[in-house]
DNA sequence: CCTTGACATGCAAACGCTTGCATGCCAGCG
DNA sequence: CGCTGGCATGCAAGCGTTTGCATGTCAAGG
């Protein structure tokens, strides 16, 4: 708010012209070193900071990518944008934060309102139709992270490879009714994991069964329970960590025991904290998965992002609910 | 990334000059409401977007303002960062999120960075010196959450009225040894907490022990609960959640009974979802805090933001751990 | 019919920076 | 000793907006 310093006092003091100043920043090895010295050297004193707006303006390149994320009390998500934060600061980038709420159209919105301010985009985990995707995807910079958008740039962060050895365990166990309880319907993540299951569990002849959240929260997990129970199943693989708990929760209150009745099987391992018994669950590397977006979004310069297709697997991390 | 229309696109098309476009958006008033309508119409249908930078770079206001926070995966901040969200877009504001790590240096670098990009800054739970706040609050719009800095605004979320209270019911239940596990000891919040539980509880004539976590993680929460029940804590406060549930964890684990032996008490209500027993808790109403602070952070256009000292009680919820 | 405002709009400078081109200098070569 | 060419730096235009001031028009009033 206060005047900050600008490369014309920088270049007043300096004896030179703001051009120089310029470049002692941008291009130095164009200027002798003792002239880019003594220019860091005033600027430090002058406090002087580049002013991004006209950086941007100057050049059209914002210094800034934006990520979007449909609910950011999900635990998931956290992690991933810590992470997408760090590689943006480690190339002196900012980060535009934004939160789709779960809604398709605010998330169209929220692309709208991002996408002249910055200079790419970090897609997680859209709700939006794959149409809308590929519009967006062919008119901006941009990388899909759990979405699997043809002919993008995306990272998918599969459970495939881990819930096929969890129910292979589990037949081997003697497990034959599953039921898999699921999240957000227009989640990538959801419609995988509900294949995987329904193929994998057939395969293995068992009986498996689906119930679906409509928005992923603990109380109506809860609420579901008492179906699970009454079904009979065996084993439920839940969408994620915080449904997983809302199940286990409702079970528990039933009076079934976990996991010698039935087993529990989570997704994510982003909670915060652990629960009695401790959850059974898949780590997604989240934060993994983010590097990789980052850095498909910013080492290629050209537009668009060239398609590439990275599937990262899930970890089974077995605790005590299996 | 493709080209964007700009105000003289739209002049063009419209017969009309640059200026005039310009106060079609910024100062309707000031023209014939038939040219505003036109202008419009036109901007519309050429997918015209005001160019942020340029807007910035002439006005001297970004059009955005900043959130740092300690720790964007201790799920007491990701309600605070949405609300900041919802009112900073119903102001047709943009938000840039930062995290400090719990590391006031890396805050410092943090706000240097964001404060020539934002029009103002909300610091939660910051984790600088008081020095260093007043520093920044006198040469930036800012406004402090949870964080009493004398002479700066700042809304604070106090656990003092709900711990005053809780302290009481756990005395007339009998209690007289009981236990504070703080967590990040530059939190306000924390020292908030920390002498509200020895004042009150001396002042009830209890034996009140403290216990530290550096970093407040539900890992070292947990290995700590051996020393409370080794102490013969008959209640223990927590921080936070996370805290309290690896205490909790803790407890449980030595063999002692929740509420029976050993009560517990934590602090936020935050967590996604809820355990057994359910915690007993404070509703720190973060998303009101971070509004109040938006408010006065917006609404004040003046420079720097007027004093003010705002104090929120949270809300004691009794569940099952008491 | 001329004057006076009010009103609607245009003009041009300014915001801070980048960058293509121009300039001036000096060393080395023929 | 005059050229050539490379190097370090300056000049000025341009990025897309906003806004104080100037301009032109028209209606009402004298």
């Amino acid at each position: 708010m206060s005047q900050f310093a600008t490369i014309i006092d920088v270049a007043g003091r300096a004896g030179v012209s703001p051009s120089t100043v310029s470049r002692a920043f941008n291009h130095p090895r164009l200027l002798r070193p003792e002239t880019v010295q003594r220019i860091h050297d005033i600027a430090q004193e002058l406090g002087y900071i580049p002013n991004r707006h006209a950086k941007a303006l100057s050049t059209g390149r914002t210094g800034a990518i934006g990520i979007v994320v449909p609910d950011i009390t999900n635990p998931f998500f956290p992690p991933i944008i810590r992470q997408a934060q760090r590689v943006s600061e480690a190339m002196s980038y900012g980060v535009l934060v934004a939160e789709s709420d779960n809604d398709p159209e605010r998330e169209a919105r929220q692309i709208e309102q991002l996408v002249p301010q910055v200079d790419g985009l970090i897609l997680a985990s859209p709700r939006q139709a794959d149409e809308a995707l590929v519009r967006t995807a062919s008119s901006t910079r941009c990388v899909f992270l759990n979405r699997d958008v043809q002919g993008t740039a995306r990272v998918l962060l599969s459970s495939g490879s881990a819930l096929h050895t969890a129910l292979g365990d589990l037949s081997a166990e003697g497990v034959v009714r599953v039921c898999y309880v699921g999240g957000p319907h227009r989640s990538w993540s959801n419609g995988e994991r509900q294949e995987v299951v329904v193929q994998r569990g057939h395969e293995l002849g068992m009986e498996v069964s689906l119930l679906q959240t409509t928005n992923g929260t603990y109380g109506e997990a809860r609420d579901l329970a008492v179906n699970v129970v009454r079904a009979g199943a065996q084993a439920v693989i839940a969408f994620d960590d915080v449904v997983a708990h809302g199940i286990l929760d409702g079970i528990l209150a039933s009076g079934a025991r976990v996991p010698g009745e039935i087993r529990v099987l989570g997704c994510d391992d982003a909670l915060p904290i652990q629960t009695h018994p401790r959850l059974s669950t898949i780590d997604m590397h989240g934060p993994l998965g983010v590097d990789r977006a980052m850095h498909m979004l910013l080492e290629a310069p050209g537009y668009p992002v060239p398609e590439e297709r990275v599937v990262l697997q899930g970890q089974l991390q077995y605790r005590e609910t299996t």
